[in-house]
Order: C-alpha cells, then sequence, then structure tokens
DNA sequence: CGTCAGCTTGAAGGTGCTCAATAACCGTGG
DNA sequence: CCACGGTTATTGAGCACCTTCAAGCTGACG
C-alpha cells in the first residue's frame, strides 16, 4: 500500500520555501527530487514543466541532442536502440521515479519511448547539470541510479546471452512482476504488463511469435494465468523465478 | 603517439609529497589516480600493493564480499556471470586504467578474472569509499566510468539480442581493435587477441565452435588476417565494421 | 457489422548447437 | 632437435530451437 499523501505534505507545510508544484507530487520524496534542498528545487521547479505521453510515443530521439532531462512520474519508459536495417533492442525499463536522461553528454544513444501512459516531469539540461556540479549529494545519487541501471543491464545481458527462449520470457515476468509493485511480502503477484507482445520480443531479442509461444507454455504448465492479454496472475513467484534458470 | 613520459613525471619532480610508487607509475595520471590531490594519493597508497595475476584467476569472486578495489595498471580483465548449470556469461571487459570494484555495495554480483596477465594496484574497499565521500571530484570521475560501462553494457545488448553470429564475431574484433590500441588513425590495424576462442564465445552468446566458424568466415571473405589463433591484422577497420553491422 | 491492431497458432526452413573427430600450438623433457 | 602430452582451435554431420511466412482469431471502435 502506498503511503497516504498526507503524511508525506506535513513534512512539507512547516517549510514554506519548497515550490507549490512541487509540494504535492508524487516524486516529492523519492528520487533525484529527495536529495535537493528547497532552494534547490526551487531553481529546478522555476523551470520545469509536466508532460504527458502515450504509448509508443518517443520521448528522446536516438542521436538527436536530447535538450531536456527529467523524472518519471508514473508509467513506464523503454529504452531502444535500433539497428541500421529496422531490427529493434531494448536496452533498458524505467519506472517512477526514474531520472531519465544521460548527464555529461551531448548526444543520447539510446532512444526513450513510452511503454505505457507516462507522465514526465523535465527541465533543461543544463539546469539539472548546474546543480549537479553544485551538489555532491545530488551527484551521488544519480552515480548510484547509474549502478544500479549498470547491474540490471549486465543481468540482463546474461538473459539475452545465455537463457533459452522460454527461460527468457519467465525471466522477464518475473522482472515486471518485482518492479510493478516493488514491496510485496506474498509468494503471489498480479499485475497488468506494461509492455505489448512486440516490446517484449524487443526486450528479449525473440520474435514476436516466439514470445506468443513461449507464454502459452507457461499458462500450460500452470506458472502464469492470463487475461485479456495483459493482466497476469502468478500463483507462486519462486515458481515462476526457477522457470526463468536460477542465477 | 603517447606522451613521453618525460612531461609527465616532471609534473611530479616540483610536488615532492607524491608518494614514490605513485611517481613512476604508469596510471598516475589516467583513470581514477588522475584526479586525486598528493594527499589523497599519499593516504591511498599507504593501503595500496601491487598484484600481478595470470589468465583465469579470479580478481573477484562472485558473490563474494570483495573488500578491495582497484585500478587496472595493463592488461584486460573480464567480467562474467553464471547460470547455476554452468552456462557463462560476459558482461563486460575492463582495459588499463580503469577502475576495478563495484562501490557501495557489499557483495559483487559479478566475477572478475584476468583474461590475459594482468596488473593491478588495489586498496581497501573502505578506503576509498571515504576518500569518495570527501571528494567530489573523484565520485565525479566513477560516475563517468559507471556511465561510460552503461553505454557499453547496452551496445553490447544489441549486439547479444539482435545479431547474427557472424555479425556478433564482427563485432567483438572491431571493438577490440578500437580498444587495444585507442589512438589511431590509419584505416588497419594489428593486434593480439586477449580472449581465447572460449571467452569469446561467452562474450557473444555463442559456442566455441560457432565462434571458430565465423573466424574462418571472415578471414575467407578477406576481412581479417589471423596467425597463431591469436595475431590479427585487420586491413580495412571501416569494411570490418560494417561487417558487424551498421548502428 | 466491418475494419484494424494486436495476439495466437500452424507448417516449413535455416541458423546455430551438440557431439565427435582431427589438427595446430606450446611447453617440457628426452 | 624431435618426440610427447595437454591445451586450444578447426572442421564435419545431424539435430533442435527459433524464425519465417501465412492464416485465423480476438477485442476495441468506428
Amino acid at each position: 500500500m502506498p503511503i497516504p499523501g498526507e503524511t508525506l505534505q506535513r513534512q512539507d507545510i512547516h517549510n514554506s520555501q519548497v515550490p507549490v508544484v512541487c509540494r504535492a507530487c508524487e516524486a516529492r520524496h523519492r528520487g533525484i527530487c529527495g536529495t535537493l534542498t528547497p532552494e534547490q528545487l526551487t531553481l529546478l521547479s522555476r523551470h520545469a514543466s509536466r508532460q504527458t505521453f502515450s504509448p509508443d510515443q518517443e520521448l528522446i530521439a536516438s542521436g538527436t541532442s536530447a535538450h531536456r532531462h527529467g523524472a518519471i512520474l508514473s508509467g513506464v519508459v523503454k529504452l531502444t536502440k535500433l539497428l541500421g536495417d529496422g531490427r529493434q533492442q531494448i536496452v533498458g525499463l524505467q519506472f517512477a521515479p526514474d531520472f531519465l536522461g544521460r548527464p555529461f553528454k551531448r548526444q543520447s544513444e539510446v532512444g526513450a519511448q513510452a511503454a505505457t501512459d507516462v507522465k514526465v516531469c523535465s527541465f533543461p539540461k543544463s539546469t539539472i547539470e548546474d546543480l549537479i556540479r553544485r551538489s555532491p549529494d545530488l551527484e551521488h545519487r544519480l552515480h548510484e541510479q547509474t549502478l544500479k541501471e549498470l547491474d540490471e543491464a549486465r543481468d540482463w545481458m546474461l538473459t539475452l546471452g545465455r537463457k533459452s527462449a522460454s527461460e527468457k520470457v519467465a525471466s522477464f515476468l518475473y522482472l515486471i512482476a518485482t518492479h510493478i509493485d516493488p514491496e510485496r511480502a506474498d509468494p503471489t503477484a498480479r499485475f497488468e504488463l506494461p509492455l505489448k507482445r512486440a516490446d517484449i520480443a524487443d526486450f528479449l531479442g525473440l520474435t514476436i511469435e516466439t514470445v506468443s509461444r513461449q507464454l502459452t507454455k507457461l499458462r500450460k504448465a500452470g506458472i502464469v494465468e492470463i487475461e485479456n492479454n495483459r493482466s497476469v496472475v502468478v500463483p507462486d513467484l519462486e515458481r515462476l523465478r526457477q522457470a526463468g534458470a536460477s542465477g
């Protein structure tokens, strides 16, 4: 259960310097915003704006100089790489309240598209970079996220390089199950798939057809239940984890 | 052309505070050491020691609490991940003067083994972490390296997920050619492969046999020349790059 | 009710794997 | 110097898995 907004807001009530837009923000105390001082928040919010994107809409065009960075407020973002002939690979998924953008570099080498409906709070690259230079805490926070993303990328390299199709699909479902609803103690999970089949295929380095076949195989094995193509129930998370090959 | 040692050393001659062991070090002005003040270098060097490793020797056992970090002085290090049943994937290659170790985390989730003969300068995890906390510059440098590694990991995910076997092998050769001898203007390259076939296979998510077959295919196509299994000549780097599929 | 996007299912084919034999390389010691 | 064993790499034949191509299905929305 998410913490009711009340407790979060009470903290800020005592600090009138916190910008109005931030006070009610879902991400106010998470992600990068959590480390900022009221003055820094003010500076940032002055240049910040909210945007929404619908599935498959581009947040950053690959190869384009992205002049804005941001934080995901809700939804799932896919990071993609393209080959000359159209082959595509999803190289990362990002969830709220992740930071979006690659600091200290002109060109982004990955594209970013909304996978689901997405809300972001974005600000100019230069604003956040200035802030980073002046706030070691913020850089540390971003460094931590980068390290986390690197760990995840390497986990996925193992999946891409060495797992079979059915292990890949199971690993994917397990990944989503553990990311959508971060804290859950019970062995069962229930969620909506944030990706359509084509995206899953691009994430796993497979074709749509193979993904589909492996899903029905997992369904027939009783490891997952799927309804309306998107709603998933996992009766036993541990069993799903094992289907993804024990690392 | 590398800068002659003379100019490098002259800087230190005027600064007698720089530790003796560091003065003649190949990595003194590169990698993380480059940002450190003489005092910081002294602190670090007091706890530092040099080690050498031969091929396949473990620098860090996966899952083990690595209590030392370090810098690569020479050689190539492979970062590996293992699946329960023995399947292996190399998730990164590191060259001098890269930093070795994952800060701010108890457990390393990857193993590190020497690919070639390797020299490292290592120090206790806690020493460098203290230093990081006190030196924003150092954290920035490490953050930059982490970002670089993340970019590389994602590049490789595209290779693992979407390229054919022959494209994979070509991509690998191109990667090595451009990393072994970083600055080279001419279109031709000549180098020793730092990895044996089994390692290449683990890096590419293939089998030894497939790697071998694709290498002879590239050889017969005149894209590379190979002698003694390890010495490679690439007459036209651009052609090799294209054989790896234009991204 | 028709259309369109997304998903599933089937049959055929190819790429890369498995298993197995041969060949090249390298250090050691006769 | 060559013979030798061990490690590393190449090559071949058959097969499995995943892809390709093609058809049908489902649900949302006009």
